[in-house]
Formats: structure tokens, C-alpha cells, sequence
DNA sequence: ATCTATATTCTACATTTGTAGTATGCAATT
DNA sequence: AATTGCATACTACAAATGTAGAATATAGAT
């Protein structure tokens, strides 16, 4: 697993954009950005600030610039996720948990959803016997 | 619910001892961040920003000031969890928590924990006849 | 060869955050 | 009153981030 740097906030926008078209040139970034007013240079700006944290890459030698992400988001996802726990709850995923369920309104059907996935989460986790899960 | 401004990842430390504290001298304070060796200037500087965020206050004519939290770490906290929702999930909660059932390595009682606190968040939830929650 | 539009680079500036030196105020002591 | 020590304030600086103007390159049209 390589190392993530921190992304900030306006970043990630553009590596979205990244990661859902896969690689893209700055055209096309821009105008799947179109909705932030950035100028141009803002986002080219990231774009080169992204590259020089190794997360964003060029592919050489096309006429336009074609870019794409060198990390996948979940792995920034999960980067981001243990250094907001870290920084907010200590590291406590129980404390944080325990807040959760209460900040966030969860519907019913999201609670029912999150059980599920919990108790098939379960099952994995325990290698009591069948030690060989075939996904 | 008053407005939480952003608070950085070294200041929520210092935010930490007057949550924990309740209040607190400046020497409090600082025994408290020892392990941290951080100057005594840097942990002003930081208790003087929070001061202007309007997340610390003083409290006046005391003689060695006592410093106290104006916003509750709960409150915080939410804050926190809210915008990291947005800016890493686009503030989808169903996407984080599939995430986060794989990223955070559950043990087998943590996840009963948690099932047990869904639980009761549902029939919390849904106001059916009982509207009446005595806590 | 020149013009024009798009592509790419360089430079710049404000804000936030982490970090800390220096200076001043005040109080107890000699 | 001068000294010493803690309390408080002022100033400074570097890195990260959001934001963008200005300059240059490059390609296609005239």
C-alpha cells in the first residue's frame, strides 16, 4: 500500500473527477468542473500540484495531455477515513461508532442495509474453521 | 446548533485537555500536552486562535487566566464527521459505512456492539406509538 | 509568415495551520 | 528599587491550500 499524501478539499474534486472518467484531458476536466467557477489556471494549478504529490500522472506524449490518478480512491478513501477517526475520535472506531448512529439520521432501511453488511462481515471476519472463503 | 469553525488537527489536541478538563489554566494546559514537546508560545499561539474562532474562551479577572470550551466536542465532532462525509463520499452515508465495515477491521464483538446499537437506534427511530423517549 | 485559439507553464497572493522567538507585564523576593 | 520568574502578548516564518493573472508554446487557419 504506497503512501497517500493529504488531498485537500478542492482536490478531491478534481480526482473525482480522475477517478470516475479514469484519465481525462484538461478539457474534459475542466468542463466536468464547469460547475465550480475555478478559472482554467485554478484547476491546472491542482492538477500540477496533484502530479508533484504523485497521485496524478500524465500519460506522455500525446498532443493534449491525457491525465489519470496513480492512487484509487479507495484507497484515499480509507487514508482519509483512519486519519479523520485518528484526529476526531482518537482512533476509537467504537466511541466513533457510537456517535454515528446517532448524528446521522440513518432511515430504517439504511440501518437494515448496515446489518446486513455487518452480519456477512461477521461470517468473514471469523476463520473458525472453514479457513478458505471463496469470494 | 452554532456555527463550528475548522479546527486543525494540532489544535484539537489542545481542545482535547479543556474537554477533558472541563477548564484550565495555561500551565494546566501545557502539563497536560507535555508529551507533545511543543513551546509554550506554540500552545498560546494555538489557544489564542481558538479564542478568535470563538470555540475557547476566558474567563475574566482571574488571575491566571482559566481557559474553557465554548462548544461541546460532541458538537464538534458531528461537525468533523459531516464534512469529512462530503468531501470524501459526497455525503453519502450508504457508501461510507460499506467502505468502512471493510477498511476498519471489525472484531467479532465490535460489530455485535454495533448491532445491538442499531438495534435500538431503530426502534428509537421510528415513532410509531411510543413518542415518548425517556433517556 | 502571421494570426488566433487552445494548451501549458510560471509566478503571485491570501488564508490557514504548525511552530516558535522575543518582549513586556506583573508579582514575590531580596 | 532592582531582580527573578511566571504570565501574557506580539511578531515571524514556513508549508499547505485555494485562487488566479500573465506569459509562452503549439497548432491550425489565412
Amino acid at each position: 500500500m504506497k503512501k497517500i499524501p493529504s488531498i485537500g478539499e478542492a482536490e478531491w474534486q478534481v480526482m473525482n473527477v480522475l477517478w470516475e472518467k479514469g484519465e481525462a484531458t484538461f478539457s474534459e476536466i475542466r468542463s466536468a468542473l464547469k460547475e465550480h467557477s475555478w478559472s482554467q489556471t485554478t484547476i491546472h494549478t491542482m492538477l500540477t500540484r496533484l502530479i508533484k504529490k504523485g497521485v496524478v500522472a500524465i500519460k506522455e506524449g500525446i498532443s493534449p495531455y491525457v491525465f489519470y490518478p496513480l492512487v484509487s480512491r479507495e484507497e484515499c478513501r480509507k487514508h482519509e477515513t483512519f486519519s479523520f477517526l485518528k484526529r476526531v475520535y482518537n482512533g476509537s472506531v467504537k466511541l466513533f461508532l457510537a456517535n454515528f448512529v446517532n448524528d446521522v439520521e440513518l432511515s430504517d432501511r439504511e440501518i437494515d442495509e448496515l446489518l446486513k453488511m455487518l452480519e456477512k462481515c461477521k461470517t468473514t471476519e471469523q476463520p473458525s474453521e472453514g479457513e478458505n472463503d471463496n469470494a
